[in-house]
DNA sequence: ACTCTGACTATTT
DNA sequence: CAAATAGCCAGAG
């Protein structure tokens, strides 16, 4: 089952998947685009992720690059909000990188 | 319709 | 390993 190649849902299809990482995990932008059919959108993720700041309360902070680098942490309020938030959520962080990202990475592929 | 931009990624230097 | 380059696509002015 294939889903419109349109546009119009797109921001709304990366909420979903953000809202879909279950606690103590992160996903990266490029996994999401990858989930939406459009592997090479991953900026648009991340761009989605600008505009949900005025959205619903989307748990941003659960998206990282594909390094596992808080590369959106500036966007956040505050200056380490986003490290903290993972870290409260059981994710180690050191110098804006997630470690053992490997570990801590979830595909929303894996749903399948 | 055109141009610029950006919370990315893979490849190359 | 760090920095630069190119490809990529959709939103905003």
């Amino acid at each position: 089952m294939k889903y419109k190649p349109s546009t119009l849902n797109f921001f709304e299809r990366v909420y979903d998947v953000v809202l879909l990482v279950p606690y103590g995990r992160v996903t990266s932008y490029g996994a999401i685009a990858n989930y939406l059919g459009a592997p090479k959108s991953s900026r648009m993720v991340g761009w989605a992720m600008n505009a949900a700041h005025s959205r619903l309360d989307v748990p941003a902070h659960r998206v990282v690059n594909r390094q596992g680098l808080l590369t959106g942490k500036h966007h956040f309020p505050g200056t380490n909000l986003m490290q903290q938030l993972l870290e409260s959520e059981g994710i180690l962080v050191e110098d804006d990188k997630i470690i053992d990202f490997k570990n801590k990475f979830w595909d929303p592929t894996s749903l399948y």
